[in-house]
DNA sequence: TGTACATCAGTGAACGCGCGTTCACTGATGTAC
DNA sequence: TGTACATCAGTGAACGCGCGTTCACTGATGTAC
């Protein structure tokens, strides 16, 4: 076969790729398949040597996003590698709610961008946000005292996404900033994650 | 002028009732002026009698949502009216991540159902969401001990929020449930709303 | 190594369906007298 | 009160654009010999 298969699998990511970041930025409707092969510097027709429907390249960017080592992939990119346990939990939940992963409308955790469109979808979808909700509920339960970590796990997930998906639904930098500041305050305050390892505590913002 | 003006008003308001409940269920894009109008028991031409375009309307079905005190209609809806100051707030908490509440997704607080869409739409939409979020935050605000109400506050709505905008996007409704009971917990707890009135504890959920 | 042939990733024009929008029409009700 | 006329909310068929999808074609690269 002429183009190496590797070629061919470049190509087809490429193609996710352009398609979770117009989809994550405008929504499935308001995205055109010229768009994405545009953005992959492609045309129109190439579309169908890799997918069958437009649906079902949504779903693979969907997939990638959420399932394909989210948060390794999120940590990795926005957190120091090198750290550990209580400050590592620390270190994501300043990175999760910093200014520069607010502006991230492209890169940004799924769990942020995706929400409503994942409440009207169906049940593949809604099973992989859920692999990416117990993912981050897992780094933080791992960080807890035991008595009640997981209860308390699921109560900071749930304030840091939705401190996120509130500040990005406003038009108010100045009060989206003011919420992400005031989440960040109660978690670090409830979990006393922000008095471990007083040498390192203004890294991050 | 036949068929009264208060007629005319009537089957407007009856429009931008039906296209609440569908856009709010399946997104701007997945529902069509065909539904919406017959959802309205009337057909597709005398749309226009009323709205000169989609948009149009969205924002109408938007604005009614968010904008037409939607805190008072949804305090009214869910919760006993004649509740006063931290009683209130605990009553407010509990039905709003109550499983009734959770499982209305035409009638539920926008905040909840519309955040994706509104991140990705424009000024006006934003600042109606943002005057709704301010409500929500006033009523929480108002009864906190007053040193760091605001913070408090903030974080409370950021919690709410959070817990049922993931509770809607996953497919296990033991997990959901669970995610909204720990926020209920730690609302409750941090704020010591759960400590008033103690005749009246067991009532909302 | 060179030549003939086969494959298929990618192109770009064309197709056709769905849906937003328009339009000629209806008929219920209001107003004038 | 009754009659003639005007208005316009609502109807349903038709229009036309946009976009998902198809298709004939190209040309770069692989394989066979």
């Amino acid at each position: 076969m002429r183009y190496s298969a590797e070629r061919k699998q470049e190509t087809r990511e490429r193609i996710i790729n352009s398609a979770r970041r117009l989809f994550n930025r405008r929504g499935f409707a308001e995205v055109t398949i010229d768009d994405i092969m545009q953005h992959a510097g492609l045309t129109r027709g190439g579309f169908y040597r890799h997918f069958d429907t437009k649906e079902q390249l949504y779903s693979h960017a969907i997939r990638q996003f959420l399932c394909m080592s989210a948060r390794e992939r999120w940590q990795r990119e926005h957190v120091d590698g090198c750290a550990k346990g209580t400050e590592l939990a620390r270190m994501i939940v300043n990175a999760y709610l910093s200014q520069e992963h607010f502006e991230d409308r492209d890169g940004s955790c799924p769990l942020i961008t995706l929400p409503s469109d994942v409440a009207r979808g169906g049940k593949a979808v809604k099973g992989a946000f859920r692999t990416v909700l117990n993912k981050m509920v897992e780094v933080f339960e791992a960080n807890l005292p035991p008595h009640d970590a997981r209860e308390a796990a699921l109560s900071l997930t749930a304030l840091c996404v939705g401190a996120m998906v509130v500040s990005r639904a406003i038009d108010d930098a100045g009060l989206a900033a003011e919420i992400r500041a005031a989440a960040r305050v109660q978690v670090l305050r409830t979990t006393g994650w922000d008095r471990v390892s007083q040498d390192s505590a203004q890294d991050v913002l």
